[in-house]
RNA sequence: GCACCCGUAGCUCAGCUGGAUAGAGCGCUGCCCUCCGAAGGCAGAGGCCGUGAGUUCGAAUCUCGCCGGGUGCACCA
């Protein structure tokens, strides 16, 4: 249960009553939630503030009428008006046992909701070009896609996890150029990459694999013979590379969409184009030179431009290059539209840093494509600076000086990298320490995190050593948890009754940091509960001299690993029963 | 020249879509603990929320102008 929607019901229940010719629109616009300051109770409603205006009301005096509504609810101790017309509310001990309880009773469905509605939702992330391993760049906005297609699930929309093959273009050529090179070598013929071509490692197993299959066969024939086979063969093998990367953070897409496939005579980017054409969104102009820096080889030609201005982008954007080819935008055109014809109005494409000029015309083509119905957000990760104890940190053991999603994670697992990356909000830079993810102490938040799951699993085993009580799952339901009645208790399940508006605000907001901020909060605040224990036995979870009270607090403990495990599990982050 | 992102404690960052006296960790200061329920606890100092205006009952949050940092700017993908 979510006190927080319950009481927003309330309260807009209470408002429609004394005022009923409220709109509806003003009652979605308040909200309900935990004061900054304890001191003002448990909950706290700006609903008078909002409502009062467009009522031609006094907020005060409208705050005094909602809070005399709730005089004789029992879940309230008291309802007070306060300041310019906040009304604070004091729930009583029922209720956040109720809460307690269900967490129990949920498990892992405590704080899933039904806010998507099972629609459909298509998250576009990595999307790496398939011309190498993925380099540590690519690392946090898989990270980021990944989790916030996980929290969305969680929040009741049908996600689909997507990746663009970039498979198009003239640098798949020069990848296919280069692993043909990787061939010769492997026949035996002492080759020399040139600049410009791919010269990575990486690529030597792909000319080994060729010339086994291949023997040299391939040697004499024209570019033009051998260049699709190579080309089929290397891509194939980079994009089996970088599954095998993304497996390594336990990331996997359930579509890889080829850019290849909307090319070619009748394919979808001719499609768009002739729609687009139809709706008018298509002609021909010219454009201006960009300012500042004109580049080497401007020329100023008549071309194919797409109306981009008309859906809120700078300038109108070309779509057919001087060599009469597509452009990359054609494409992603074309490869949106698609997207909406499958049924998507919700789309999200994670992006990195350098692509921010990208967005307003990614989102001009959303309107466009679907006449204004589906909706895309653009998210971007900013840059991830690698660190070493406050120094910025080079580590380069393969594919030259790059640094490689695999070196990462090698170095410091998927859990750290994962928690890590998603402890900082997406659309700012971030340095990445590795020194820190890797210490065992309270600076480290995933390590705090963690710790705190293993440790609540660890009372449940010194219970078992010690206590001689029923704390089976049927014990724990049975248990009487109106015996916890200590600030400390009733705080901790405070913390834990917020999840629910957490999950809400993180997947509306499409911010799954605030997930790992919340995370590390109830830790601390289980970390903090178990210490008073060691100075004062009495506040133990497992005491023997009072079974029926440990059992109540074992109820507790394991809310409050659920809640960890149900919030790692959004981040892809293990929840351990013990520390190693 | 234009667009986008960022600017909050000495440092690294949160701030729940406009709420009440702006928070956390590190670092600093001072106490406590040396306990296997391993990989500490409690408290304190520290702020003109880059800056100037505007919007309103109310702004770190929204608008505009500056300042500083980052990124990107026909046909590349």
């Amino acid at each position: 249960m979510d006190v927080f929607a319950i009481f927003s019901a309330r309260v807009g229940a209470a408002l429609k009553a004394l005022y009923p010719d409220i709109p509806d629109e003003l009652l979605g616009r308040f909200v309900v939630e935990p004061p900054r300051d304890p001191a003002h109770g448990d909950l706290s409603t700006n609903a008078a503030m909002v409502v009062a205006k467009p009522l031609g009301r006094n907020p005060r005096e409208v705050a005094a009428a909602v809070a005399g509504r709730f005089a004789d609810d029992r879940d309230v101790i008291s309802a007070e008006v306060a300041g310019p017309g906040f009304i604070n509310f004091r729930l009583a001990d029922p209720i956040w046992f109720a809460v307690l309880r269900s967490i129990g009773e949920l498990g892992r469905d405590y704080g899933r909701t039904d806010l998507g509605k099972g629609e459909a939702v298509n998250i576009e992330y990595v999307s790496a070009n398939p011309t190498g391993p993925m380099h540590v760049g690519h690392t946090r906005g898989a990270v980021f896609g990944d989790a916030l297609a996980s929290l969305l699930q969680f929040t009741g929309y049908a996600v689909t996890r997507e990746y663009y093959i970039n498979d198009a273009g003239s640098q798949v050529d020069v990848l296919a150029r280069s692993a043909y090179l990787r061939y010769r070598e492997a026949l035996g013929e002492s080759v020399e990459i040139p600049r410009g071509f791919y010269p990575g490692d990486y690529l030597i197993p792909v000319g080994q694999a060729l010339a086994d299959e291949f023997a040299g066969s391939l040697r004499w024939k024209d570019e033009a013979e051998w260049l699709p086979i190579v080309k089929e063969r290397t891509l194939a093998a980079m994009l089996a590379l970088i599954k095998a990367d993304l497996a390594k953070l336990n990331i996997h897409h359930d579509v890889f969409f080829s850019e290849r496939t909307l090319h070619g005579a009748g394919g979808d980017i001719d499609t768009t184009l002739a729609w687009l054409r139809e709706e008018g969104m298509i002609y021909e102009g010219r454009l201006d030179p960009p300012k500042g820096k004109t580049p080497e080889d401007w020329e100023d030609r008549e071309q194919t431009l797409f109306r981009a201005t008309q859906f809120g982008d700078d300038v109108d954007r070309p779509l057919i290059k001087s060599d009469g080819s597509y452009t990359y935008f054609a494409a992603d055109i074309a490869y949106h539209r698609n997207k909406y014809l499958r049924g998507f109005r919700h789309m999200i494409n994670v992006l990195g840093a350098d692509h921010s000029g990208y967005i307003k015309r990614l989102e001009a083509a959303v309107k466009a494509v679907s006449l204004g119905e589906a909706e895309i957000d653009v998210r971007i990760c900013q840059l991830v600076r690698l660190m070493k104890n406050g120094e910025p940190f080079k580590m380069s053991k393969r594919s030259g000086d790059l640094v490689t999603l695999a070196d990462v994670v090698e170095e410091v697992g998927s859990d750290a990298t994962r928690f890590m990356l998603l402890y900082r909000r997406n659309d700012a830079a971030m340095d990445f320490d590795f020194a820190l993810v890797k210490e065992q102490t309270r600076d480290n938040p995933v390590f705090y995190v963690q710790y705190a799951h293993a440790r609540a699993c660890s009372v449940f085993r010194i219970a078992g050593r010690d206590l001689s009580a029923d704390f089976s799952p049927e014990g724990l339901r049975a248990a009487d948890v109106t015996l916890l009645k200590t600030p400390a208790e009733l705080d901790l399940i405070r913390i834990l009754a917020q999840w629910p508006r957490t999950v809400t605000a993180a997947a509306t907001a499409h911010e799954p940091h605030r997930i790992a901020f919340y995370l590390y909060e109830a830790a601390a605040a289980f970390h903090a509960f178990w210490a008073k224990g060691k100075e004062d036995t009495s506040l133990r979870f497992v005491n023997t001299a009072e079974p029926t009270l440990s059992v109540a607090r074992l109820v507790l403990v394991d809310a409050v690993r659920q809640v960890l495990a149900n919030g790692l599990a959004i981040l892809g982050v293990s929840a351990p029963e013990e520390l190693s």
